[in-house]
Parts: C-alpha cells; sequence; structure tokens
DNA sequence: CGGCGGCTTGAGCTGGATCAATTACCGTGG
DNA sequence: CCACGGTAATTGATCCAGCTCAAGCCGCCG
C-alpha cells in the first residue's frame, strides 16, 4: 500500500525487503478515506497517531482570528504528518485535506516498533523529516523574499519535483488538485493576483496548466525564472550497500 | 555552562542532577568563540558536529544569487542548531552570528551517548526539535498573512518570551541586539519599512526600545496587535513527576 | 576630526490588494 | 439533451502598503 513512501524513502536509502513490508504492515492497519475539504485534526486537538498520506492531497494550515489562512504546507501522497508528534500536548495547526485522501493511522507504537527493528527505516525517516524541515525554511525565504511570479513557480518546481519523487508524474507534467484560491494561501498572494502569474507563466511558455494538469516543457527554464536550487531537496542518495548500521543515528 | 539550555528545557521535563551534569559535560568539551558579522557554517558545507549557543545571538539565513537575504531563524543563548543535522550531505543554508558568540561543539557521538543515558533528556530535545518546527512554521504564518506592524510585533513577542525563558529578560525588558536591517530580513521587510513601523509601535506606546533595549510595558497588549497566539511554543509543563521513561520516545 | 555604520525622514512609484462583475466549468436533476 | 446552481477562473478598475531612491543625521571609534 504505501508504495509512494516506500519509493520516496529509497530516494535516500536502500531498503530491504524485510524494511519494505513492515512499512506495509504498519500502513495496512487502519486506513481511513477524507472527503475534500474536510479536517483531518485541528489547531487544539490532541495527536493521537501519525498520519501517512496514501492517496491524495492534504496540507498544513493555520487561521488567524480574522480568517486569513496560511497554508504551511502541502502532503503529498508518501507524506508522514509528523511521525513524532505525540510529544507535544495539543496541535498548534490544523490538518486538512484538498482532494479526497486515503490515509494510513499509524499508532506510535507500531512507529516505535518499526524503527527499532529496522535501523534503515530509522535513518529514512531521519533523513524525510529534516528534508521536510529544509522545505518549511524555503517557504520562508520564498515567501520573504521572492516576486509573486517567483513564489508561484518556485512552488509548481518544488511540487513537480515531489511528486516526480514518489512517481506521480508523467514525463513533464503532473495533476495540480488545487485552486487558485489555495495557492494565494499557500504563496501568500491574493487569488486574483494568483491568476494573473499564471497567465504571466502561460504567456512565457513556462508552464501550461489546463484543468488540473500541470506541464512544464523546460523545468531548468521554470528553475531559473523562480530562483529555485534544488539541493535543499536533499535528493543525493547513498551507496547501493549503504548500510544504516554503519553510521550511529541520532537521537536514538 | 549551559545554563541557558537547561533552563530551556526545564520549561518542559523536570532533569535530575545527573542530567544537567551530562548536559555541561557535554557542553564543555569544546567551546568557540566568534566576532559579530561572521558565518558559522556556510551552504554547502558539510556539517561535522552539533552547535549549542552559549552566550550571543545567531541566526539562519539563506542568500538568493542576486542578494536578497532571508533570515530563516534566531538562535538565542540555549538554541541549538539542529541536534541531527549530520544525517544530510551538506548544509542547503548558512548559520552566522549577529553579536559575538561562545557556543559549544557538541560531536554527535556525544550527542548519541548523552541521549542513550538519559532518557528525559532525549524527550526533551526532542520537545525542543518540535517548537523550533513550530516556530518556523509561525513565521511562515506571520510572513504570508501578517502585515508590517503585526509581523514586527509578532517577531518580538516571540524573541521576548522566549528569551524569557532562558532567563535572559529583566521585567519588562529584554535586549535586541539586532539592527533594522536585520529585521527586515527576517520579516521581509525594507529597512526604512521597517523603521517606519517601528516608530508607530513607539508613538503607540507598545514598545519602548532604545539602543539595544526592548520594553514591552504591555506584552499582552503587543500580542494582541501582532495576533500572537502563545500555543505554538508549547509552553506547558509536564508534573513534577514527570518521567520520561514512562512514556516512550518516538523514533528512538 | 573624519569616516562609517546605522537610524530617520521625505518623495514618488509599484506590486499586489480589494472590489465588483462576468464568464467558464462542472455535476445534477428533470 | 438541456436548464440550473454552485464553484472556480478571469477581467477590469481603483487603491494602498510597502518599496526605492536620496539625503540628512547621529553616535561611535580610530
Amino acid at each position: 500500500m504505501p508504495q509512494h513512501l516506500i519509493r520516496k524513502l529509497e530516494q535516500f536509502a536502500c531498503l530491504a525487503p524485510a524494511d519494505k513490508r513492515a512499512l506495509e504492515d504498519a500502513a495496512a492497519r487502519k486506513v481511513r478515506l477524507f472527503g475534500p475539504h474536510q479536517d483531518i485534526i485541528g489547531e487544539g486537538d490532541e495527536p493521537e497517531h501519525v498520519n501517512l498520506i496514501l492517496e491524495g492531497w492534504a496540507c498544513r494550515y493555520k487561521q488567524l482570528e480574522d480568517g486569513r489562512r496560511q497554508i504551511i504546507s502541502f502532503f503529498l501522497p508518501g507524506d508522514l504528518c509528523d511521525p513524532h508528534v505525540f510529544v507535544l500536548r495539543e496541535m498548534d495547526h490544523s490538518i486538512g485535506t484538498i482532494t479526497p485522501v486515503r490515509l494510513a493511522e499509524i499508532h506510535r507504537d507500531q512507529i516505535l516498533h518499526v524503527t527499532e527493528e529496522h535501523p534503515r527505516i530509522t535513518q529514512a525517516l531521519w533523513w524525510e523529516m529534516l528534508v521536510t524541515a529544509a522545505i518549511q525554511r524555503e517557504w520562508t525565504v520564498n515567501l520573504g523574499q521572492r516576486t509573486g511570479r517567483e513564489r508561484i513557480g518556485h512552488l509548481l518546481c518544488e511540487l513537480f519535483i515531489r511528486l516526480r519523487g514518489v512517481g506521480l508524474t508523467e514525463g513533464d507534467s503532473c495533476l495540480l488538485p488545487v485552486t487558485q484560491v489555495d495557492l494565494g494561501d499557500a504563496t501568500g498572494l491574493s487569488n486574483v493576483h494568483v491568476n494573473r502569474v499564471l497567465q504571466e507563466l502561460r504567456a512565457s511558455g513556462l508552464i501550461v496548466l489546463r484543468g488540473k494538469r500541470l506541464t512544464i516543457p523546460d523545468l531548468e527554464a521554470l528553475q531559473r525564472v523562480a530562483l529555485f536550487n534544488l539541493n535543499y531537496l536533499h535528493l543525493y542518495r547513498e551507496g547501493p550497500d549503504f548500510d544504516a548500521n554503519g553510521s550511529d543515528q541520532p537521537l536514538a
């Protein structure tokens, strides 16, 4: 079931068949379905388990008292919503679906068990946590320094490359099941302005966007326009003989 | 030496004397001094150890090719710069000082050793990592949704409360050793505009700022103006009989 | 005393916001 | 097959928060 997670982790580590089976097992215990635009967990709730997105898109968001809403990150298939969140008492933000979502609820004991038995997975989850943090930092840069066109371009690059990492692109295109309002909430722009920026990107041939399908004919060109530097996604890969046992896991 | 770190962690967990000794020991091995406006580690470098700020202010930042610079987070005394960073091959951002800084370089094995022997510390470091991530998310909201005055107000609230947590406030005031350019780089505003916002906050009596000393006569008022909600700092505290052994550590 | 980094202030400009329609795109029921 | 209703995309017009440029000022240090 969790092919996407496995595929993602394999960008970093080589997992043995037993590792994969352990992940499959953990993700099969409890599967839940959500409709579009539904909260998976809300601010103030107590997190009880780790959610693994199996299918569909979701997002982390925060709403200010006066209604302004910021999307803090997108969750794509294969993404884990905080593999450790139960250390904290309550959620300081919400997680909601964008499309219909199928997810696996993984109990904390499961996580504990899997990571105890499978050092490669532990190592790979560390990598995934650190990359998630790096993405969050990059969003800070995006919102703080980039212009509208750069922000949107950057976000599209990131999403495309992340989707590619879990096998959800076809050639130079992918699905982009978000509204322009969502894009605005993620980039700190108004929906009207998002619309205009998208037109501009279309007009300069940097993207093709029809319905929910995004095509990026020349990814490098878009990256250039958006000042997108791949390094923060840390997509190097350890050698095939990589063995997590050989390198100690910090904090573990 | 690492009183600030200990004090910070004690906001969350009760540390035994042995725990504190272990932290003191780890932080005493290798101490380094930096001048102001110096890089501690740069983008592209390979991280070799964990840095613990003992004294002074530093920041994480990222510079775009054309010179635009975003401060991604501030490091205050007691802050750890990524207690796990060596999982990644190279830095995707830089860390630089603001004031002169005294820091402890902690070797990864040290961290490993301390966390193996001291579950309460492990738990507390998890808490600190998660709060760091929450702060990063809040910055995303800050940059994406808040107005200039709200952004600056929010940042000042956050810094004040974090400083208070490590014992570096005196009553309603603290040191704020950053330039207005720095504040601009952190909030995505121009230095000129930062200046005007500060004037405005001063004029409305929300802050007193003379030289490097910031006074917040009415913190709640400033919080209200900045739409600052304390919850993301997770400053509840476990009971005095809290014992990390009783609650499993995830991923460990 | 002169130089320099940082703070202030003024003036004019603009990226992006807001407000207000209008139009395209469904999915649904008749 | 079409009419209907709701959501999302688009367009136009106007406004403003925050930017840029430029100059002056202040305090500190060599």
